[in-house]
DNA sequence: ATGCACCCTATAGTAACTATAGGGTCAAGA
DNA sequence: TCTTGACCCTATAGTTACTATAGGGTGCAT
């Protein structure tokens, strides 16, 4: 299987399947006398378990976790469930987050008259005294993968 | 004002008060006769501006928008709330997407056993087939500041 | 033989900082 | 007076998870 193929099947694009090689997520394939990498089903299903997760928003790091409990059967499932419970957690904060976020953005729409910006309610607003921080939470929640 | 203490009254570090400045969202202040920064008070307030902006999720991109607008006082007031109400639905959307992700999280950490990685329901649900993607809207809600 | 789609490596760019190296300045204390 | 420490300066590289680009090779069809 070239490389072309296996990001169709997994809807990876192609650069990305070469980083997660680089990054020491996906082992690297034989090679065709053409120095063309050639996939098996094994890589396969290991990228398709890499996309969902970084679906779900773990970090490279987390997966790189995950992949290496995954791989050594005989583990316990108790660290994994630990590496999951952590990052909804971190979810779940960041969503309290967002939402105090947009509450106060709704406020500050809200209120947002029809005059000039010298008297618009936004930029005075965001002009005022910082609330009390939101903390950062994100650690462990990424960018879901675009496309 | 020197560089350390305006940090210090915007809770920015020293570092990014420079950043700004290169990314040209802070006017360079004045030099002394030694080469330090000599800030005013409206360096302060326009970099309170700046960290309220950040701390609401707003991109840089978006701040240089919004302080471009904020400076020209005789335009409207809807180009600001087109700014802030793009954002606002970006956030929604983040919020709806994140909520989507814990369910799938809680789901797959809810029938986790107790066995080896060898039976892990956790690992069977990440190497399970891709649910219809969570779409990446993450574009306008930027990290929120750390500390 | 020529075009085209595909493959390769290596490197740089993205956002919003943070950190590091290698230096200069200033006020206070011994 | 000397030195110690806290602060300041510039320039550059590192962070995450990719994406894009340059400059080239391969394989098949026409």
């Amino acid at each position: 299987m070239k490389i072309g193929e296996l990001a169709k099947a997994t809807g990876t694009k192609v650069e990305t399947v070469r980083y997660y090689e680089t990054a020491g997520l996906l082992p690297p394939p034989a090679r065709t006398h053409a120095n063309y990498r050639d996939y098996d089903l094994a890589h396969l299903e290991r990228l398709m378990f890499i996309r969902r997760s970084r679906d779900l928003g773990f970090t490279l790091k987390s997966l790189r976790e995950l992949l290496k409990l995954a791989d050594d059967n005989d583990e316990s499932c108790d660290a994994v469930d630990e590496v999951a419970s952590a990052h909804l957690l971190a979810v779940e904060q960041k969503i309290a987050d967002l939402i105090a976020l947009r509450d106060e953005l709704l406020l500050m729409l809200q209120c947002s008259g029809d005059g000039t910006v010298g008297d618009c309610r936004i930029i005075s607003a965001l002009a005022s005294i910082n609330l009390p921080n939101i903390r950062d939470r994100t650690s462990d929640i990424q960018k879901t993968r675009s496309e």
